[in-house]
DNA sequence: ACCTGAACACCGTTCAAGT
DNA sequence: ACCTGAACACCGTTCAAGT
């Protein structure tokens, strides 16, 4: 582990989210686990909730910048599968991460967040455009159908998330939702 | 205040819940509203999720009478957006509470609160049926299609409550999301 | 500027005991 | 069968103090 101790402070925090949820994430367990005292962390953040944020402004960059890496496929329709991909699988492998970033109403309200949550939307409704440029999703307003199909992607890793939905077919298959999404706005394009 | 004191301490969890959110439903204040001592709730229930648990079942229920109430229209295109409103406006009152229905990883698996889930889904489901048969939603797989609309009117609903998204345009804006989606769904029906 | 140790109020949960 | 009071381990946060 390096770096200054506030940078450990985060990626410390990120690791017990992935290891034992929220509620693992403890400031005397990320205290313990950079070596400091379990109140050392006011020295760097104004509370618990202002060391999530720092967590989750870290992935929102880190998924603009996997968005970025998909829209230089050169298919746009490849584009936008795989930036959704890139997001289904950081929530698979990351999903106590993944529902702070995009469920938690406690976060801070701070401007930093908003621009990082702000630019990943944005860097994902870049691929969109270039999809309705190129006649592969339905033409209009861009940021209403990133929106749109914003929502259906995070609403479907969201119900896989909570555990509900299993057992019913087609509820809780996070490709199967999105692979039909795609199809269907993809049909209607067609047809113009 | 009424009825056994189980019910009388479901009802004052989901309470508490409106009022003070997840954070505000600790077991001595929802045994304090009912007036018996801090640890009464366990002479009824196993532990604190057990409690949000029956919550979560009750308003299940409840949501899929609203399903059902819905779909007594006689008009399929117009049912299908009432359940919808009936959804999103349940989560507009009671934000905490359609986070811990649709949302919460830690409420317990049993397979009553499943029941209620998955019935809930198929209330809706049958509304969507009825608009396949009327030609107002693309055929196909019924339940894979109420599976793509219930994850985007709910990914619509969570972006918002988790205020996410607010400040972009089309972003955040529920009743805007939802509206596309039936418009998109339809046009791409009618032209088959 | 950064860290520590003690302390406070609060919580979920358990247990022995009461009626 | 249902409830109570005391107790335990844990937590976020604050404060006075140290270097």
């Amino acid at each position: 582990m390096t770096g200054t101790t506030k940078s450990q402070l985060i990626s410390s925090a990120a690791i017990l989210l992935d290891s034992g949820g929220q509620a693992g994430v403890t400031l005397r367990a990320v205290a313990e686990r950079v070596g400091v005292s379990h109140n050392a962390p006011y020295r760097h953040f104004r509370d618990r909730s202002a060391l999530l944020g720092a967590v989750a402004e870290q992935d929102f960059r880190s998924l603009s910048r996997a968005f970025e890496q998909a829209d230089a496929v050169s298919d746009a329709g490849v584009a936008v599968r795989r930036a959704a991909a890139a997001l289904i699988d950081y929530a698979r492998r990351h999903p106590a991460r993944y529902r702070l970033l995009f469920s938690d109403p406690g976060l801070p309200s701070d401007i930093e967040l908003r621009d990082a949550a702000f630019g990943s939307f944005e860097a994902f409704s870049l691929i969109v455009r270039r999809c309705q440029a190129e006649g592969v999703l339905p033409s209009g307003d861009t940021v209403g159908l990133t929106g749109l199909i914003y929502a259906a992607i995070h609403g479907a890793i969201d119900l896989e998330l909570g555990g509900r939905a299993s057992g019913a077919k087609g509820l809780g298959d996070i490709d199967a939702t999105v692979d039909l999404l795609f199809t269907l706005l993809r049909s209607k394009t067609d047809r113009r």
